[in-house]
DNA sequence: AAAAATAATATGTAGCTACATAAAATTGTC
DNA sequence: GACAATTTTATGTAGCTACATATTATTTTT
């Protein structure tokens, strides 16, 4: 498409308008022709426009409101979207062998961090599952998981030494809401030992809460190997 | 919406078919009915169909390829969105007072890494200029940036010790595309001294690089305070 | 049997219409 | 002038049609 004579896809459409955000014709704050007025000029139909502008919106582009029309974020801020892959599809993506190394698993009493973390009122028997995920046999990440053995019974019958708590999970109680958290935290005593790191190396997190409907499955705190960066483009 | 005799908005389908994966109906690799088949059973328009799968599929939950038709994904990933603010609107969100802090500014010969990272293929002019931003007079981000001076001349006449050079590009010189990096890294003995933190503490960092159309703009590594954790949910 | 040409099919896209909805702007009332 | 009721307006959504496009499946050719 973008030819002479064609017709305009929605991209298209982003594109020109996206490009009157950039080279400054419309800046931050900016009041842009409402949808109508785009189609005319651009030669397309507003539908076009609607799904162009839709886009610019949900990648914090522009804002859009009823009647109010369109303008440019003042508030800038940079969207991005994260592929987070499950620990065996990351290690086979990166070309080494994947290998599972289960440390402990067992009920535990619920620490108050983690029902709140999971929105839980009442203390609830939880399977604490903790697990090394390894690449060409070193430490990749490690898991510290708690399971809602409420929500999801079945959990305590796995052996859990032979599956991962993670791809049980993933094919058998798939979720529907998750919240995510990423951050940084020092190497304690233990999960140095366990990860073959310096204590107090720098290590990249990932917490994980996950929920079906109202009910919460899994919490998992995913420790990360010295070294390792999530990364993206947009 | 979603009454019983109301009509289908394309978000109710896109939960009808969600529900059919979440209760295992379908599980990961199982194909799914068609659109059209979609549009009969729930009594709705294909085209309201088509704009949910479309929204299942952005949201990495299925697949779908023309004429081969719709599959849950085999390969299970978690599809996060995150909004990377920019500092003063960070610090003002979290009700604190923004401060701004320039700690040396000036061009220098391009480090290879940064040369790369930016895809540069000469070595050009480059700015750097090293700034904290403050929360409540605390050190909050301390940003470490290389600016294109070939691709953003103005830059090397704004007085960086008044306006952060963040703010002069998001005002000024709005990117096109971008690349991210989030990892975890050790404070070194500088960091550590400009942040007030001890040296080797666990640090959370956003590095970023920026282009319009195809020129650089910026290469910028951001790292955040202790106890920085960067949320989201879907 | 292998390769090439052809047909069939599910999704992708653009345009149109009609109406819904939210919010701003205006008018009417006291 | 302050407040309430009404109108106006820009975006949001669903349905329909028509056609494009990418693959898979089938048939024909060699």
């Amino acid at each position: 498409m973008a030819d002479g004579n064609e017709r305009l896809s929605w991209r298209d459409v982003r594109e020109s308008v996206h490009a009157w955000v950039l080279d400054g014709r419309y800046g931050p704050g900016d009041k842009l022709p409402k949808d109508e007025e785009i189609a005319a000029v651009l030669g397309c139909a507003r539908s076009t426009v609607q799904r162009a502008m839709q886009d610019l919106a949900d990648a914090g582009i522009i804002e859009r409101r009823r009647k109010g029309g369109t303008r440019v974020r003042p508030d800038h801020i940079t969207r991005a979207t994260f592929d987070i892959p499950i620990a065996r599809n990351e290690v086979e993506r990166r070309g080494g062998t994947y290998g599972y190394l289960l440390i402990a698993a067992g009920i535990e009493d619920t620490p108050r961090a983690v029902a709140a973390a999971m929105g839980l009122r009442m203390p609830v028997d939880m399977l604490r599952a903790q697990a090394l995920h390894l690449m060409d046999s070193r430490p990749f990440i490690f898991e510290d998981r708690w399971i809602d053995t409420a929500t999801v019974p079945e959990i305590v019958s796995v052996d859990l030494a032979e599956e991962s708590a993670n791809e049980w999970l993933v094919q058998n109680r798939p979720y529907s809401r998750a919240d995510l958290r990423f951050s940084a935290e020092a190497a304690d005593a233990r999960i140095a030992g366990l990860m073959d790191v310096a204590e107090g190396t720098a290590l990249f997190v990932i917490e994980r809460t996950t929920w079906a409907g109202d009910a919460p499955i899994t919490m998992v705190k995913a420790v990360h190997a010295p070294g390792y960066a999530l990364v993206t483009q947009i």
